[in-house]
DNA sequence: ATGCCCGCCAGAGGCGGA
């Protein structure tokens, strides 16, 4: 069993190229955030063709995320129960799932903007709710797991080059603190290998050739309980989905599952 | 070559991303 995350910076934007990936990846789970469209505008015939059902939490031009499963798509939850407001708003952050034999989350963790600014403090209140509403699945027998851009880079070897972040958002000791919590509660983080260089970065900035000079940060993480972690045979990052033109500034991480 | 940002909404240019 194949499962994915993908960052896709507006799923209208990216969607031949989400068609094609489907396809030739055979993937049989895509966790997606950042659909950036609405309800109604998320291409959920396109995507039947190809045999996926999904479940799509998304209100407009920004965030959204959505689920996709060839293998069953049981007991909707969207949204986070118990989330914070920003500026008097449930953002569409996060759905989860069964598919299968498998309980999944698909989230997109607040990005902070900067470490003063209440979008901060927001993230972190995001976080502390996270860790309440999958307590129980992450204790449960069943394979269970949080995929998605959790806009955190775990350690300094999780950035290309630490010193450029001092005083920024992504590295700050709470926000990995907030990342120690979930794994302290019995998440573990499912290391991709990366196809090219020494590290599985997942996020490129489109600017200043950072893709071709790797410049890259892993931020897109894959949380699973005990369960899930064991049946784990194979971990990447997809990073040639990252070249050329159209491309999301996110590559997709895959997971293989025996299950 | 993987190559100097992109997508949204709007109908210009500002915002957000990280």
């Amino acid at each position: 069993m194949r499962i994915a995350t993908w960052n896709v910076n507006s799923i209208t934007a990216r969607l031949p190229r989400l068609l094609a990936w489907l396809e030739s990846t055979g993937t049989d789970v895509l966790c997606i955030q950042e659909t950036k469209c609405s309800a109604e505008q998320f291409p959920r015939d396109e995507l039947r063709e190809l045999g996926y059902e999904s479940a799509v939490n998304a209100t407009g031009r920004w965030n959204g995320v959505a689920l996709l499963s060839k293998v069953g798509l049981e007991d909707v939850v969207s949204g986070l129960p118990g989330g914070p407001d920003f500026e008097g708003v449930q953002e569409p952050r996060a759905v989860s799932a069964t598919c299968g034999p498998v309980r999944i989350w698909s989230v997109y963790v607040p990005n902070g903007r900067e470490v003063d600014h209440e979008h901060y403090a927001y993230k972190l209140r995001w976080f502390e709710a996270l860790k309440g509403a999958v307590a129980q699945d992450v204790a449960g027998g069943r394979p269970f797991a949080v995929l998605g851009d959790f806009n955190v880079a775990p350690t300094d070897e999780d950035v290309w080059d630490p010193a450029v972040f001092e005083g920024a958002t992504h590295v700050t000791p709470a926000e990995r603190a907030a990342l120690a919590t979930l794994r302290e509660a019995g998440l573990s983080d499912v290391m991709p290998r990366p196809l090219k260089y020494d590290r599985p970065y997942t996020f490129w900035d489109y600017r200043a050739l950072a893709f071709p000079k790797n410049k890259g940060m892993r931020i897109d993480l894959v949380y699973g309980n005990e369960p899930f972690a064991k049946a784990v045979k194979d971990s990447y990052v997809d990073r040639e989905e990252r070249k050329g033109k159209g491309a999301s500034d996110h590559a997709p991480v895959v997971v293989d599952l025996e299950i």
